[in-house]
RNA sequence: GGCGCGAUGGCCAAGUGGUAAGGCGGCAGUCUGCAAAACUGCUAUUCGGGAGUUCGAUUCUCCCUCGCGCCUCCA
């Protein structure tokens, strides 16, 4: 059984779930106003890694919600919105922003190998989920209105601090880095509903009992995860970065309302970062999927990278460790195949494969330690067990890695040029003639093929 | 200014109160006409620096240095 770390009670907690059988899990999804970056698909990795494991337990019911909904910029000022903003910078409407953000982030996802959730939320099409939540708190008094929207007083959530600890929402007064709105009565008071501009026409906004406007940040994913998922959800996901904000925010929200405890496991990813700090979409220079692909390197490349680390520490990304992630990837796939063609299909050591199974179940059972799960998958496959039976257990494996092992890739064909040359090869060979055949393993290898020679013939593959 | 996290070999990176998994890379050997692949062996007496607790610390405590994050949308 899994054992994750919460960040409720800052310890690695025995999983159990809250309905006899089905996990609940929730995850907090894109903000589709741009390309999705390395840094936060990492996040989606670990969250999949995360689905995984669980699902060789139990099923798992999984809701990520897409962020459709412009916010503001900043929540000091009453000022532009990002989805609006990317609106305006491509000439399209804020609606066919998301519609095209969405769809590039779902092409990512699915190139990661990243199971689709079960359910996929889009906010904008939940705003009467949110406005009955917001009314809900409303009637119970934890709400109050300024001329910019409706605003939460976390002074009356007792537990506000819980996630993130007293002495950080504390500091909130002392130090902070921006002004704060002068109408707010506590620092970490935040809003659940913002009115539109009068001077300005959104191209978002929907009425409400308050006026016209759109919701805040922090309500769309209370309101889209206890609508799916109910009041107490088992698991929910994000990045580090949503700690102290936006899920502190949640528990607000979804436990003022309902007086039930919201969440019983919060997991947080760590970030990726570059040498120079961490990667983002407002601090520019991002490197995205399609960054990656066009450089030579598969996605599956990055997700070995990314399965390298623990998720709860920092990854530097550099692409050294990521050709380092491709060489020891394309290593294991050469494996495979040589293991296919010699397998006679027979397990030979049943005790063997399932200790060794048990051994990697353990490890992602183990708060997630997939660089102990690949350490027993390099210490099987390099032991002298069967074929058949490594083959089995990689198969077994890769249900929790998604690096699809076991699939063949697509080769490139192989140019005409290149088959001449091997042709010509094999007939010097045959011939003894090494100084021509050494020759043409130059030139083919200018090509970008490899060839070696093995007793059943020369053999090639792209390099 | 407030809060928090981290520092392990050339690189990526696990881990534990009793003396360091795994991968990549490198070196040597076997194999090969030569290579490649594979296989075998080697590759951190040491875990940022200093002090303390302990029979014993990389693992616990304290201080320092450096890196990173959050406090503003952010994975």
């Amino acid at each position: 059984m899994l054992k994750i770390y919460n960040t409720l009670t800052k310890n690695k907690d025995a999983f159990t779930s809250l309905n006899k059988d089905f996990a609940t899990m929730y995850c907090c999804g894109p903000t589709v106003y741009n390309y999705a970056h390395i840094g936060n698909l990492r996040t989606y990795i670990f969250e999949d890694l995360l689905v995984r494991t669980l699902s060789a337990d139990m099923p798992v019911k999984h809701v990520m919600n897409v962020t459709d909904v412009g916010h503001l910029t900043s929540d000091a000022d009453s000022g532009e919105d990002k989805m609006e903003l990317g609106a305006a910078r491509e000439g399209k409407s804020a609606w066919d922003i998301a519609k095209f953000y969405e769809g590039k982030f779902f092409e990512d996802f699915d190139s990661l190998n990243c199971r689709r959730p079960t359910v996929t939320a889009r906010a904008t099409e939940h705003i009467k989920e949110m406005i009955a939540l917001v009314k809900k708190l409303e009637e119970k008094g934890y709400t109050y209105k300024t001329s910019d929207g409706i605003y939460y007083d976390t002074s009356k959530f007792p537990s506000y601090h819980n996630l993130v600890g007293r002495a950080h929402i504390d500091g909130l007064k002392t130090g902070a880095r921006v002004d704060f709105n002068d109408e707010k009565r506590n620092a970490s008071d935040f809003a659940l509903w913002k009115f539109s501009p009068t001077d300005k026409q959104r191209q978002m906004q929907w009425d409400s009992p308050w006026g016209v406007g759109f919701p805040g940040w922090h309500i769309e994913c209370s309101a889209m995860a206890m609508k799916y998922l109910g009041d107490t959800l088992d698991i929910h996901c994000g990045g580090i970065d949503h700690v102290a904000i936006h899920h502190t925010n949640e528990i607000a929200q979804a436990e003022g309302a309902t007086g039930k405890k919201y969440v019983r496991y919060w997991v947080h990813g760590e970030f990726l970062i570059m040498t120079n700090g961490k990667m983002s979409k407002s601090s520019g220079g991002f490197v995205t999927v399609q960054t990656l692909k066009e450089k030579g390197y598969s996605p599956l490349d990055y997700r070995y990278l990314c399965l390298g680390a623990h998720y709860r520490t920092q990854l530097e990304f550099s692409y050294e460790a990521l050709t380092f992630a491709r060489n020891t990837r394309l290593g294991l796939m050469e494996r495979i195949a040589a293991l296919k063609a010699e397998t006679d299909g027979k397990i030979q050591d049943e005790a063997g494969l399932n200790a060794a199974k048990t051994a990697f179940k353990e490890a992602m059972d183990d708060d997630l330690n997939t660089s102990k799960a690949l350490a027993v998958l390099w210490e099987f496959v390099k032991s002298r067990a069967a074929a058949a039976d490594k083959l089995d257990f990689l198969k077994y494996a890769d249900g929790f890695l998604g690096l699809s092992l076991l699939e063949e890739e697509a080769q490139k064909p192989l140019p005409k040029e290149a088959e001449e040359l091997l042709a010509l090869r094999k007939e010097a060979r045959a011939k003894k003639d090494f100084k021509t055949s050494d020759e043409l393993r130059d030139k083919l290898s200018a090509l970008g093929i490899a060839v070696k020679d093995t007793p059943k013939g020369q053999e090639w593959r792209w390099k």
